[in-house]
DNA sequence: GCGAAATATGTTAGCGCTGAGATACCGAAT
DNA sequence: ATTCGGTATCTCAGCGCTAACATATTTCGC
């Protein structure tokens, strides 16, 4: 070996006296080694700085210890979290993850997912199920295991973890009806992409027709839900409702923006007008008034999705659906 | 090929009629190909839906288009945009990001670092120069690019790109200074974890120092920043020293924390006491009264990073600095 | 109209690793 | 002693692709 040149397992193999073979079992910890020759063999790959080339590894074995993750966006901190759990859960093993990124584009996560595949990734994570028809016989045709993040609204390809944003919207509904609101404005954000928003804003429409009621007022922001998008919505809303008793925003980051604007506008949150979220982010239960809020447990979520496939590497013949439950966080805010 | 049998360049190569080698040369758009030929290829490759194995590809040719990723945090959301940074820049090209996160441990760092060098990634971008030992061996003998974020302090592998910690922290103080403030406190995080929060320190430090004042007060939570960490510290050092009249945080979610603790308190804020943070989130800029703090370009870190990595494959002889800058966004809390 | 350059494609030898099977050695049971 | 099963190791082919070079065909300058 020159002195230019990266080690290769031939190099520790000839530096430790044994085959490439018994190099390879060594790293990989599997078959019977020998204590004597398993330390020649460390102390070669530590003398010469030795690291595996995974690229040999996965194409001699067609298999990789690659954990393939699309998340829609990195900027609301909810994927940043379930990426967390996704972390997490691999921690302990020797999986990595490879994300991409798909701004909640179903035809960028068809092209990313390819650029996945071609890695040939022992699993992929995705989030909802909105994806296209190339999308999905990929997906098949790769037969790898597949777990469908966040909702559990639909039927997954393999594995869905998440809760159910329907009922989410509904329970929210139920809650503030049995606190005593009736005049309801609704705030939300773009919601093409954000299908989940839509499922919590028709449970919630749902449910208040059940009980007789409708929404009062209702504005969406043409945009990704922010802090500011919320607090001038909120702002807009009022100007053209004035009466409404009760605001449920499409998440948290809207909610705190519409906090805001009472804030700003001396608005008596709850006695005047009740605020209500989605997600239970930490952002809003620091405020001088908590957020009431569901909590939706994105670390979970993403833990379990890993736990979920790195039980089986096929797919097991039924599919698998995890319901992480969501949680009302009462708050002082409604 | 049957049925249950993935197809491979020979697949493509016999279906079309022409070499392998051909085949491949029309995926990666190399040599000179027959507009007849090409598209020949193309279709046979969408028939058979193959999709080019890359361990194959990066082993063949001893080099990948992956870019590893080493970011300490997704918690804090800073490093999330640096990474949508990273991912604008790669957007353009062929290249994928490959991310691991260390938790602020440089242990770590060297640990997914290495299993991120198994993949003969064409460059590594890390965080701040805290590296251990075999750290910098690693990336000195895989020869790979190298970019350090965020901080441009100290002497760079290979590139880097941030801003001067250190200034922001003296330009801060200078401009509190200006206006008038005198009695400071500071309240920070933990910062054995955060080098470039204690930069800022000092920085601050040596401004005050050499305008005759001093730190009248200073606290640190001991563990990450948070919103509540800054609101709980905040509460605590006010109780400690009454009279300051400026504290400077540590970041800014840690000073819209402490901005809650003053409505809560009912601090009238920037009148009894001022209020600096560092990063100029988009939180900070909703409040009711936008946060008085230092904008670090997160994104254009992220973003310009990945520019000077691709501009060469090898290293240039000489180290790159890429000073991003800082500005001051004057705010209404200070 | 001939050689040189440009264009288009084919051939071959690995890249570094792992799986499968072969081999060698040992102690225990017959 | 012979067989056997277990343990430890080796041999070797080949994963799917690309670099380098070889070959064929066309184009063009003069």
């Amino acid at each position: 070996m020159t002195q230019y040149e990266v080690p290769t397992l031939a190099h520790v193999a000839k530096l430790a006296g044994v085959s490439e073979n018994t190099v390879s079992r060594v790293i990989r910890n599997k078959g019977p080694i020998a204590d004597d020759t398993r330390s020649r063999v460390v102390k070669a790959i530590e003398t010469l700085g030795y690291v595996p080339n995974r690229a040999a590894g996965s194409l001699a074995s067609s298999g990789s210890l690659l954990i393939g993750v699309l998340l829609p966006s990195l900027s609301n901190i909810v994927f940043p979290e379930v990426l967390q759990g996704i972390h997490a859960a691999l921690a302990t093993t020797a999986y990595q993850p490879m994300v991409g990124v798909t701004n909640y584009d179903a035809n960028k996560e068809q092209d990313i997912l390819s650029s996945l595949l071609a890695w040939q990734p022992a699993a992929i994570v995705t989030t909802g199920f909105d994806h296209t028809d190339a999308t999905r016989r990929m997906l098949d045709n790769s037969r790898v295991r597949v777990a469908e993040l966040m909702d559990i609204d639909a039927e997954p390809i393999d594995v869905a973890v998440g809760l159910s944003h329907r009922q989410a919207g509904y329970a929210t509904a139920r809650h503030l009806i049995k606190r005593g609101y009736r005049r309801f404005g609704y705030v939300g954000h773009d919601w093409v992409a954000d299908r989940r928003a839509r499922l919590r804003y028709e449970g919630l429409c749902q449910a208040l027709s059940e009980a007789g009621l409708t929404l009062r007022a209702e504005q969406r922001f043409d945009g990704p839900s922010s802090t500011m998008a919320g607090r001038d919505t909120l702002a807009s809303l009022c100007s053209r409702a004035p009466d409404i008793d009760a605001v449920v925003f499409s998440n948290d980051d809207m909610a705190v923006g519409g906090f805001f604007h009472c804030l700003a506008a001396g608005i008596a949150v709850r006695e005047r007008l009740a605020l209500f979220g989605f997600n239970g982010l930490d952002i809003g239960q620091v405020l001088p008034m908590p957020l009431s809020t569901i909590r939706s447990n994105r670390f979970l979520i993403g833990k379990t999705a890993v736990e979920k496939l790195l039980e089986s590497p096929t797919r097991p013949e039924a599919r698998v659906v995890v319901d992480t439950g969501f949680d009302i966080i009462e708050g002082a805010t409604a």
